[in-house]
DNA sequence: GCGATGACAGATATTGAAATCTGTCATCGC
DNA sequence: GCGATGACAGATTTCAATATCTGTCATCGC
């Protein structure tokens, strides 16, 4: 641990190191005294810029969450068929939360920790998904792909049926063999009825 | 807690009282010896019949979830448009889970215990509700309503499709308002992607 | 003046000793 | 002979004492 270096204690540095040490000793062991013991200072310090741990874990999590909305919102808003989009959308999607769960197995861990108390934050990421798909869908419906009346609820329906594929609480299963096929299966099932309408 | 009736010790007297002793104590503090005194025998005597706890909570579970199947293979096979009949069996299957977890929160809590573990128990009753949504599926295919190739695929497709609506994880949002409608919605979809082909 | 500090109270987590439980089996009584 | 028993070993759970943590705030030093 160095001594306190000479730069300011601003909250992305202690974001920063929050994330270190969540990654460290994961969600259930991580202590404000810890994340202040990495950064040099005291914790009163840390709660000079965060109202409480549970705000910390929050912010955290949300910038996490929102390297993943930049590229789905690019595939959301690109050209070309709605119905290739989406697919490519869920796909990115399952792909994107797969990697996180392997690779960041305590940031994944406290997501999934969020996501089971109903945050606000996990609300809101939500939402968020549910806006995009509803772009798409919007999108399809303007292009005549589609031609249902409730965008937003069609967005919804498609997150809530894909509910497998992007859950964290199905993370432990998304390793398992058959997992590719069983996504083609609901993917190919949901877009023949996009296109039905 | 009476005297040992004079009855005999059998598995069906056993699942009984293990049941009762579930509803009391709830999966976390059920013990084996309470269902011994429940019996008024020895715990060992509930051993020669069950050759292990996880043995006899499996079993009572097993039954319990055998109450469903009944009523849903009634309607897999009933007669009538194979459209009608899928929505009818989603939406008597979410009805009934539904139900258990109001009415019967402990041995719901059972069933939801042995589900996050992988039990063998849980997998067969995936396997038989997939099962009946093939039959669904396939008497579709026979009378032309559908015309998809692998009917199982589409069965396991609809299956993880609407797993809000059927996983107990997810339990504790059935009782939220909106959960008529999103399934209306995803029940619609699906529907739609089905006849589309 | 102002951000940082660390002592503090109440809440939460850890620890280790004691109690209870699971599963086995030699023995009992009918 | 045969199902039932209860003592037993090892695993697990409980419980209470202790330690640590969260969040606050009066005070410090720059």
């Amino acid at each position: 641990m160095p001594p306190p270096p000479e730069t300011p204690l601003t909250p992305a540095r202690i974001l920063e190191a929050t994330e270190d040490v969540l990654r460290r000793y994961g969600p259930a062991k991580a202590t404000v005294v810890d994340v202040a013991r990495a950064l040099g200072v005291s914790h009163g310090s840390v709660y000079r810029h965060f109202r409480s741990k549970t705000a910390l874990r929050e912010a955290v999590t949300a910038r996490w969450l929102d390297q993943e909305h930049d590229s789905l919102s690019r595939i959301a808003r690109a050209k070309g068929p709605a119905a290739d989009r989406l697919e490519d959308w869920l796909l990115t999607l399952f792909a994107a939360k797969r990697r996180k769960a392997g690779v960041d197995p305590e940031l994944f861990a406290t997501y999934l920790a969020l996501a089971t108390e109903n945050s606000e934050i996990a609300a809101r990421h939500v939402e968020t998904m549910i806006g995009q798909l509803t772009t798409i869908v919007e999108s399809g419906i303007a292009s005549g792909e589609f031609t249902m009346r409730d965008a937003r609820a069609t967005g919804r329906a498609l997150w809530d049926a894909t509910a497998q594929f992007h859950d964290p609480v199905y993370a432990p299963r998304w390793s398992e063999p058959d997992m590719d096929p069983a996504f083609a299966a609901v993917c190919e099932l949901l877009l023949d009825g996009l296109r039905a309408r």
